[in-house]
DNA sequence: CCTTCATTGTAAAACGTTTTCATTCGCTAT
DNA sequence: ATAGCGAATGAAAACGTTTTACAATGAAGG
């Protein structure tokens, strides 16, 4: 029942003015102590709680951003978003979530809903960069940072791993395991990330060691685990042509990859070996234990966050674009040498 | 740059009254078309979008909900979340997330926060309700929504199954295969539903069919993988008394045990039967396929939202305490008779 | 042609803060 | 004493809407 009492109520009770009790609310030190103290015993005794809407268009200030995500529901997302609240809650802002599901319209329209509510900044993370999108970006009042979403042509402020570089990585240990065959199997081809750069650094690694890019190696899937054994048994339809080494682009993906092999009766690593993406939770969860790349999306998440906040304090900044380092976590998918 | 452009100014534009643009912007009927094209001609000219901040000033409403979950990391709570947006994007909300991680001082201040911001309404999710925090739900300004929290004592809003009987129905089914021991592997025993309601279902199960309940069938978790595997290993040292049928009190921690199962050599479901509990994607994505119990946690996530939104809208409500259906979803970790 | 009533538009008062600027107070240094 | 000064306080103007109370306009009925 405090939620009627207001700033003015605390100055009569206290019998300051209002502008002392928003000091006092604020923390300004030009506050006597002895009055501090009697400002401080009324908003007890009221109850008082200040109405951070009327704060907010009084200073133009919310402690709200937001955060714009394709789906909370996804692990890999979810991740992301904690570690932007948790850097969020540190540096005292909440967090208003919206889920685009990838849509185009739906992001926009996400976007100024966000700018309507008056958000100090905003998130985003997206499959690709519509340019109706970027446009919007442009000319958003608020900083916008890009949290695991790539940022070619544009220079907005972006934090991201290095995924071409990963998927070499992931590529080469395989190559180095004496496979000549290394099936690939991604996501949507117009997703930035995994259509494109992973891409890239698949044929990369192939092309290094002098091993032919062949079509049929790369099968597409939906990120799903269902996908992913799909995808796998279109590759066993191969043959003797079969690839006997698979980089996924998704710990999820790899999951359904491991079952169907396991399920035609191939054990794995002894006769394919398994590469996920993610580090998702689930790589420990499966038997053999998942080999994956490692994108640290609570990293990500965080650090997104801490470069708002970084933004938004105008501290100094060394770079808007910045690169987390990733690895490789060697588990039982792959053999160990 | 269209965000220092004000209703004022569309009025000019428009050479109308702020009051008549406040007029089309919210629907109001009462403008000849003539004029509102006018009006929203200058808006669209202009790039105006309303300041929600002003508006929640003004009228009250922000059409912004609060939602306090655990850990929206954790899938199981995501997808409640995930439930919860979509009606609320349905309904013309917007959510401000916020993680508890189920700790009692942040929950109280997660909701003062909330209700600072002037939260049209709140719903929570935690394990246990604490006294200060029913306290503070009681002289709530705004509804609060219980989601898969239970509510004994006090009558608030709340959507939840029915977890005792969910238990009861698992245990009963391995009952039925014929087992006389039956493991039950739970969370912390202070939660709720985890140490209360599903442990007294599994009770009545034993109790209803004669069955001894032995303490060292039961053991607790803390609703990981790994800990999933720890129990079971424990339960494995019974050596001959080690009960062949397990009742997990989630999917996780039902995945973890029957990793255990597997790697001692075991088979699942001819040497020990598993039901997991919640129904997560996981629980697909492990040979064998879990059988589990089905916590639909999207659904009670939109259903508590929209219980929510029918208390916003003073809608006629049937009942505050919600009890959606349970089931058993029978997969290959159990007989199949 | 005058009333009367809808319809549409206007002006101004909230809403609860922050913030700017002015004022007062209490001292110190002359 | 008193001018001068910094610290503490207060008054009032934003902030950008919604909403209320009216005023103006126009149409219809007698």
């Amino acid at each position: 029942m405090n939620s009627n009492i207001t700033i003015y109520d605390v100055a009569r009770e206290a019998a300051v003015s209002m502008a002392t009790v928003s000091r006092v609310v604020n923390g300004n030190p030009n506050v006597k102590p002895s009055t501090r103290k009697k400002v401080q015993d009324a908003i007890d005794q009221l109850g008082y709680r200040p109405n951070a809407v009327a704060r907010g268009l009084a200073s133009k200030k919310t402690t709200t951003v937001g955060v714009i995500v394709p789906d909370i529901s996804n692990i890999f997302f979810a991740d992301l978003a904690r570690g932007i609240e948790d850097v969020a809650t540190m540096y005292k802002y909440n967090i208003i979530l919206c889920n685009s599901d990838q849509n185009r319209e739906k992001e926009i329209h996400l976007l100024n809903t966000l700018l309507g509510k008056q958000v100090d900044g905003i998130i985003f993370m997206g499959g690709r960069l519509h340019e109706d999108l970027v446009r919007e970006f442009k000319t958003s009042p608020v900083p916008i940072v890009l949290a695991a979403t790539l940022n070619q042509d544009y220079d907005l402020p972006a934090v991201n791993i290095d995924y071409e570089s990963a998927a070499y990585d992931a590529v080469k240990s395989l190559i180095d395991h004496g496979h000549k065959r290394i099936g690939f199997i991604t996501g949507p081809l117009e997703q930035q990330i995994n259509g494109e750069k992973k891409f890239a650094g698949y044929r990369n690694a192939l092309e290094e060691a002098n091993l032919p890019f062949d079509e049929q190696n790369v099968v597409l899937g939906n990120y799903t685990y269902d996908s992913g054994m799909k995808a796998m048994n279109q590759l066993l339809e191969l043959g003797e042509d079969c690839p006997r080494a698979i980089f996924a682009g998704t710990d999820e993906m790899a999951l359904g990859v491991i079952h169907a092999l396991q399920d035609a009766g191939h054990r794995v690593p002894e006769d394919f070996e398994v590469i996920g993406h993610d580090n998702t939770r689930l790589a420990t969860m499966i038997r053999p234990k998942l080999t994956t790349v490692v994108q640290p999306m609570y990293d990500i998440g965080a650090v997104s966050m801490r470069l708002l906040t970084k933004i938004l304090n105008q501290e100094e900044i060394e770079t808007n674009d910045v690169t987390l380092p990733h690895r490789i976590e060697h588990r039982d998918s792959t053999r160990s040498s």
